[in-house]
RNA sequence: GCGGUCGUGGCGAAGUGGUUAACGCACCGGAUUGUGGCUCCGGCAUUCGUGAGUUCGAUUCUCAUCGACCGCCCCA
């Protein structure tokens, strides 16, 4: 009986936790360009935060959440996605209170939800997530889309897009929610299942309908920018403009609507049709989002902020951008007494810094050789009988071959002579 | 949650109701008493995801279960 682990996760193995070093440093070097902090929040909170932030007529929250009790009876849940946390997190130390009245987070970590797993999609992911919280400026919708567009480029992600969208504040959002249900009304028997259950949950998500796509009223249905408020308006349309004088891409895409309910006014979503991901996937979206922070018992503070997929990134990058750093030696002992001296060296040598290893499978030269060929080592250093004899160790260069027999107390220091060239990378 | 495809060594991949489950890669050993390539030789699945059933006999047929992948739903 051997176990596995349990559905929809996965373990990273070493020879992709590189890989994952590699985008984490990336989106770190990014947000310090950004003077984006990092916020470490907890993986597990009460449920009731997710249930009010996210919204208890969402999917998340209906069916996707890990919720169960703790030995005292409280309702905990894994969180299913970050803002929430930020956003407690925030009101708990009062962060409004600080002299920067724009405090700016990134997160990232290992999120989960209950669904059925597919390429770029399991139970416990991880997203990279930004918020932006304190201002209700189009500046800082602009500044967030920007950072989501520099993390696509610096991966170097092909066929991206932005879309965005704006649904407006809360009147327009009740306004366009009133229209739309108008709209759709009449031929709700003509719409799927599917359809007819957004009807009366969250009619935006009818637009974003795969199967009734082609439907006759879904190019007729009004658009949410046109039931924006004034100021709603002149938001979005500044929020274009800054868009354009970036020479940022995009597309206004007037069906892009978002799942979680606390969005507002300004939305947007990364798309890649990178073939690995399948076309118009998602790999980041996020939008505007002014009520939250008071409906989690803060002041009224606006924010805005997104999340990409982290395993989704990892799939769109590829693999071509992994390499490994080599070892500095390689030690090959011959014999039980030239192990016993390999001990001793390669210690003394991994105290002066130097990345080392030795071989502790009593193999053959030859099957060594392919060991230090594997770990990319610099040098092989041979210890047989003779040199444990001599108190001396032969020295191979693994680029030129050549071999020098280099006494005990001066190894530390032939190796950084031969350094000097500048292979060694410190 | 719904629909579909599929699970054979570390990886890739044949195969059949009947005795030792091909082959390739990788790995290990030898030819080469201590030098990486090549070549040759040898080794490497008490077992075909797991469990049960049919059968004299199941990796093969049936059912269940678990898992992966794809589409839907939803989402990052």
């Amino acid at each position: 009986m051997a176990y596995s682990a349990p559905r929809g996760t996965v373990d990273i193995l070493s020879d992709q936790s590189g890989k994952w070093q590699q985008l984490e440093q990336l989106l770190r070097t990014i947000c310090a360009n950004y003077n984006v902090k990092e916020m470490r929040t907890p993986i597990f909170e009460h449920t009731e935060l997710f249930t009010r932030a996210v919204g208890d007529t969402t999917d998340v929250v209906t069916k996707e959440m890990y919720s169960f009790e703790d030995k005292k009876g409280r309702s905990i849940t894994l969180r299913p996605e970050g803002t929430a946390g930020i956003a407690r997190s925030y009101v708990e130390h009062k962060l409004y209170s600080l002299p920067e009245k724009l405090q700016k987070y990134y997160y990232m970590g290992p999120m989960f939800r209950y669904e059925r797993p597919q390429n770029g999609r399991q139970r416990q992911f991880h997203q990279f997530g930004v918020e932006m919280l304190g201002l209700e400026s189009p500046y800082t919708d602009v500044e967030a889309m920007v950072l989501a567009v520099t993390v696509v480029e610096a991966l170097g992600l092909k066929d991206i897009k932005l879309h965005i969208n704006s649904l407006g504040d809360d009147e327009s959002r009740d306004a366009y929610r009133d229209a739309l249900k108008q709209h759709f009304q009449p031929v709700l028997n003509e719409l799927c299942y599917d359809c007819n259950q957004r009807f009366e949950k969250n009619p935006l998500r009818i637009l974003d309908c795969k199967v009734d796509r082609d439907h006759p009223t879904m190019k007729t249905a009004p658009k949410t920018i046109d039931y924006l408020s004034e100021s709603a308006k002149a938001h979005f349309d500044k929020v274009c403009s800054l868009l354009d004088d970036l020479e940022i891409d995009y597309v206004v895409d007037t069906n892009l609507v978002r799942g979680l309910d606390y969005y507002s006014h300004t939305v947007f979503e990364v798309i890649s049709d990178d073939p690995k991901l399948g076309a118009g996937a998602t790999v980041g979206a996020g939008g505007r989002y002014n009520t939250l922070i008071s409906e989690l018992g803060g002041p009224v503070v606006p924010g805005v902020g997104f999340a990409f997929g982290m395993e989704r990134l990892m799939i769109a990058m590829g693999d071509e951008m992994v390499e490994e750093d080599g070892l500095d030696v390689y030690i090959m002992p011959l014999g039980n007494e030239a192990k016993d001296l390999s001990m001793q060296i390669i210690t003394m040598l991994r105290a002066n810094g130097f990345t080392c290893d030795m071989d502790q499978c009593d193999r053959g030269l030859k099957g060594q050789f392919k060991s230090a060929d594997r770990f990319h080592a610099h040098f092989s250093m041979i210890i047989g009988e003779d040199e444990v004899q001599k108190e001396v160790v032969n020295m191979k260069c693994n680029h030129s071959k050549e071999q020098t027999i280099v006494p005990l107390e001066n190894i530390v220091e032939f190796i950084e002579k031969h350094y000097e060239g500048g292979h060694h990378h410190e």
